[in-house]
DNA sequence: TTATTTATGTAACGAGCATTAGATAATAGA
DNA sequence: TCTATTATCTAATGCTCGTTACATAAATAA
């Protein structure tokens, strides 16, 4: 590490966004004040301001490490290649302990449900930036579980006449269902218990299965 | 009618309730300010004041409307005793509807998703009342779905080593799911075509069709 | 008409918010 | 030690928002 000049920062920056994306995964955008992130963090307002720039951009940098940390894990099950069933299962249930708060990543913070999901529903119009910005990246993920699927009917997995476009757009509205569930305070067992039922929409199109 | 004394009121009351329910459908409870419901009732602040009371007075009676009105027609559709199967179905194709704005009472606003999901998921903590009390009607409709199940179960629709509380879990967070979906754009048509895999998890346990 | 009552609009108030001057402190280089 | 540079804190600034005093308008009752 080389030394740069002046007074060093008296905090750790990674630490800072980590404890930041714990305020706003359980407060929200709007529902968090630049109070409650100096009180988290341990300094003044000034001090976020020169390492981060605004609110604004603390939370997108908030949104961009919690996309590659804690939302990566159920899409690396979803991708691990051990076929369709078994990686959509993994996911499943890698989503459900996350969402009721069990950490997959020591280290990382823990909040009730989906930070994309509950963080910036709807958000008046001049912070319409971040409601946006939280609904790409549900349609992006949309994608990922669609082109997963695709990728199955591809390969034989799937039968050909399968739509899997819906049997996408199923399993995510299901799971950003699961992460608003567990916001509401329904306990990891009764979540972790719907899986089971939700599993046969895709064994019913597994080629093997048909009876 | 009884005229009452004094200079009578210059809109409906019932009206304004109704243009209010559009603007917090939109924009939930904390992205909307009191220039908001001005503009859209088209009468000052002090007036709305005289009539509801306060901006939190009027949410909750928006989403007593709301409750009464919109929400109240899937919940009928379920219970309408035409059999678990036709029930369950007509009531997800309601929803479907409604979620992608297509109002089946007319005159009564319209927004996209459930009012009840997306206007106050995350509040600032002086308004966690509001977030609390929709939480708390999301339980409600949860219950309400599982009590169904319950009712078919018990009357042999069902089988009876079905676990139905699950089921029912499950139904409620592809419900949620799908408002969810419905906000971010997805069209009712990908909508609506999720529905044919999501019946599965309830025909699997029907005991006629138990193959 | 006159008095009483209720509604309305203008204009302000006060609180909370994100943001930032300006002074001070802590480091590295000379 | 002295200078340049960067970080930090205190204290303020400006803005938006919910709410309300106050004067005025429009109705009924006498």
């Amino acid at each position: 590490m080389i030394r740069t000049r002046g007074r060093p920062r008296s905090f750790d920056r990674d630490q800072a966004l980590r404890q930041a994306m714990q305020v706003f995964w359980n407060k929200g955008y709007e529902g968090t004040t630049m109070a409650d992130l100096t009180d988290a963090i341990g300094v003044k307002a000034p001090s976020l301001y020169a390492a981060f720039g605004d609110k604004d951009a603390l939370f997108r940098e908030v949104v961009e490490v919690y996309s590659r940390t804690v939302s990566a894990e159920p899409l690396r099950l979803l991708q691990a290649g051990k076929g369709i069933r078994e990686d959509l299962q993994a996911m499943l249930r890698a989503s459900v302990r996350m969402y009721s708060g069990k950490s997959e990543l020591p280290g990382l913070p823990v909040g009730k449900g989906c930070m994309v999901v509950i963080s910036a529903i709807n958000c008046a119009p001049e912070n319409s930036e971040h409601s946006d910005a939280l609904s790409q990246r549900r349609h992006k993920r949309r994608n990922e579980i669609r082109a997963r699927l695709l990728q199955a009917q591809r390969e034989g997995e799937i039968r050909a006449d399968a739509d899997v476009t819906a049997l996408g757009d199923f399993y995510t509205s299901f799971l950003n269902g699961l992460a608003l569930g567990a916001r509401d305070g329904v306990s990891n067992a009764r979540l972790a218990a719907t899986l089971k039922h939700a599993m046969l929409p895709l064994e019913n199109v597994l080629v093997e299965v048909r009876s």
